[in-house]
DNA sequence: GAGTGGTCTAGACCACCAG
DNA sequence: TGGTGGTCTAGACCACTCC
């Protein structure tokens, strides 16, 4: 039952691109493509998907991403011999929508929203002033109930349109769903990974029976539409003995 | 002097594309462009290049994967206000190569080739029987002469030309490059993170002081050519202290 | 309404691989 | 030699933003 990219909401997917691999997906999860098979051609396939070639090979440069297909030069393109979609870190999604993603549960406890002055160590992540308005969000989200990472997230309040924008921000919602709406819609981000021994706040926080060493993960955002600004720094620690943290790297 | 981007071997680059976008990159550089400054319109930039909208478009797409442009739909296309262009861990390079893209000296110690038969752990990884005979490769990466990752490889034989083919394997050798010349080219890598605590060997090849933490890589590489196979899988110990580990998340 | 980026097409030519 | 993927072009139409 894998699925892994039934999950995508491709319903009705954004670019002709992306629902001509999504037919594709669907063709060869059928086994009208076998595993191992080689694929018509690509003008005969755009030709019997109704699309034009460079539609269709955006379709199946997709789908080499998620190593479902393999392109050989003068030979032909073939389905993987044992698909599997596969993403991680690379992506940016929300961190309940990532473990959505795992096929686990998201939730959060702890939620805690506040109006704090930018320390100097943020403030220098942020590009703003030492004692900026910002706001801060903390919670420790969990997946199935277990506890597997605790978040902290800085948020100059001068890119709100008002300071309060996210005051009535509540344990159901997405922190990136939210800023799109308020007009600041992330596009981007930067990840530094530092493996960390937790103290007792974050032990009791994720739960920690343990000392082993957590993965923490230190992010500055940047919005869709403005670079000269970073909308969002965050530290987030994780579990790595609850939560698999992967990256996909591309040639 | 921020040689982030002239590091690339873009002499003479592959495609048109990629040859626009190191023009753009100059343009902006040397201040034709200035940060903050809108694009001419696409296909009057375009023409300007002597090259297609479409191709153009693909030169645009890769600078604001480097953050260096911004897109706004109705309006246009922006220099960033602060350009910088950064990757990470989502691009598969060689470990030595990595290095160097950090404007760092890459250099070798320790290096080790060996024949051995799988154990159960590696077996799984690789989709092998256990006790089917792999090359074993295993040195100490460093930085301008400080050591900063620990690095195992496991390659099964049966996908090399000869089982002996790496045998010669030397200290400044690429091991993506040298496998891509014995016709097994790596195209993408699963990479899985763990923080964990260094035992007292890998304290010793790392020369750590403390125990802190380290992160550790565990790699599933796929060949360009094939997916039913793993190519190669690896272990590999960064010392984070040494070197900064950064993954680039795009939405 | 004018101008911008977003998308898609049809067709061409080339480089590579196999028989 | 013939078929395959790799690349590039010219042009069209649409959706969005701003005046």
């Amino acid at each position: 039952m894998d699925t892994n990219w039934s999950v995508r909401l491709d319903t009705e997917a954004r670019t002709l691109g992306d629902r001509t691999a999504t037919r594709l997906r669907e063709l060869i999860r059928d086994g009208v493509f076998a595993p191992g098979a080689r694929l018509p051609a690509e003008p005969e396939l755009a030709r019997r998907l109704g699309v034009s070639r460079p539609t269709l090979r955006a379709a199946v440069t997709e789908l080499i991403a998620d190593l479902l297909l393999v392109r050989r030069r003068g030979v032909g393109t073939f389905v993987s011999a044992v698909p599997r979609s596969t993403h991680g870190l690379e992506r940016l999604v929300g961190t309940g929508h990532g473990i959505a993603l795992l096929g686990r549960r998201p939730g959060t406890t702890g939620l805690r929203v506040r109006h704090v002055g930018a320390d100097a160590s943020i403030a220098a992540q942020l590009h703003v002033a030492p004692g900026d308005p910002l706001v801060r969000i903390s919670r420790t989200r969990t997946a199935d109930e277990v506890p597997v990472v605790h978040c902290a997230e800085w948020i100059p309040a001068d890119l709100l349109p008002e300071p309060t924008a996210l005051d009535a921000f509540g344990a159901a919602d997405s922190l990136h769903d939210r800023l799109a709406a308020l007009g600041l819609p992330l596009r981007q981000a930067v990840a530094r990974l530092v493996p960390v021994l937790p103290d007792a706040d974050l032990r009791d926080r994720l739960d920690l029976a343990s000392d082993a060493p957590v993965l923490l993960l230190e992010q500055r955002h940047f919005p869709a539409t403005r670079t000269d600004r970073v909308a969002l720094f965050s530290r987030h620690w994780y579990d790595s003995g609850r939560i698999d943290l992967q990256v996909v790297r591309r040639g």
